[in-house]
DNA sequence: GTCTATAGCTGGATAGAC
DNA sequence: GTCTATCCAGCTATAGAC
């Protein structure tokens, strides 16, 4: 039985349930080894067990295809930072959820760069796709509250420094821990800082 | 007159000095327009005035050019951050230091993508090129030696911190300063970490 | 060195038979 | 809905005349 054999096998069988879903799937694994920008439909419809024009049975184009993707990375993330943590201390919930975040961004990087980064020239996702992730950011704003943080000039320094512990370690240290295990220093530096009194004229000190 | 006929004249005038040089010159408006995934060696050649078999009298293929560029930018990258800053103080240096990076980054996002990033499927940049980013990355850290910061931790929480700042930037506030605004109040929040005794097991604290 | 012309390939998307 | 077959556009790179 060859690949191809098996693969169209277990498309027949799938199918019961959700062509979509089975396409979809084919095409995280395509994007996994190939990079986001790798994904041809082609490759898509061979990986698949089925033909390009029936690939366009089920998704009108290319873009198509990614925005349903956006949609479900979009509604994994917010699922995950949604997760209630009531139970913990204002600033172990916001360790927590960053931990989360890494965790979520780090597995599988080009989840992330669909999700969060603009890598694919001219894709726009849906509102619809996009309210999930909005949401998501959202609650990460809510734990800042939490822990006093309000400033929006302290929201935006937040956002720059879990992007740029996320951002450095997939590009530097992929598979390793090298900054994301800086993760409880960096919300210790960060919510000492925003309790400090306004910081003095940087001329003054300098 | 038309487009290409100007494009020609100007061609034979500049070949006195250098043809490669005019050739990258073009390069680079192409990648700042269409970005840096978007250069086609048709599309350079229309712009430079001659024919896709010119460009490869001088460069042997498309990622020789991509090298080259990424050559020039390395150099450009090693003199500012090499520009000299002994009579600043420690902290204004490094603030200074960062702000030169931060300017160089978001004054030309395709030169970042190619220097910074790993956009370029394939392209990895030739050692001689690669090191004079190091090199400069080198004076980061001697900047930060002069404010007394030497643990490896803390560079690696320092790159994660600049360049989280920068990427903030350059995705969600292009041509602004809604981050890179912060980094005075950036360099205050990490050195009073730094220099701040061993920060509490987080267990404790949460 | 520079041109015209084109090889050779890969991509997205579709026509039409079944 | 799924196939075979194909269109058409874009790409890198080269052959060969001059």
């Amino acid at each position: 039985m060859s690949k191809t054999e098996a693969a169209a096998s277990s498309w027949r069988e799938s199918r019961r349930r959700s062509a979509r879903e089975t396409i979809l799937e084919a095409a995280w694994v395509v994007v996994r080894e190939q990079g986001l920008a790798g994904l041809s439909m082609r490759d898509l419809a061979r990986r698949a067990g089925v033909t390009t024009p029936t690939l366009y049975a089920y998704f009108e184009s290319k873009y198509d295809i990614y925005d349903a993707m956006f949609g479900q990375a979009a509604d994994e993330f917010r699922s995950l930072m949604a997760e209630a943590d009531d139970d913990l201390a204002p600033r172990a919930a916001m360790a927590d959820g960053t931990k989360r975040f890494a965790r979520f961004c780090t597995e599988d990087v080009a989840r992330y760069q669909l999700l969060f980064q603009r890598t694919i020239p001219g894709f726009e996702p849906s509102a619809d796709s996009y309210a999930h992730a909005v949401a998501a950011l959202d609650t990460a704003r809510a734990r800042l509250a939490r822990c006093g943080v309000t400033d929006p000039r302290h929201l935006d320094l937040w956002t720059a420094l879990s992007t740029g512990l996320v951002d450095q370690q997939i590009s530097n240290d992929p598979g390793g821990d090298r900054w994301t295990r800086l993760i409880d220093d960096v919300v210790d530096m960060f919510l000492a800082h925003c309790r400090s009194p306004q910081s003095p004229d940087p001329a003054a000190t300098a």
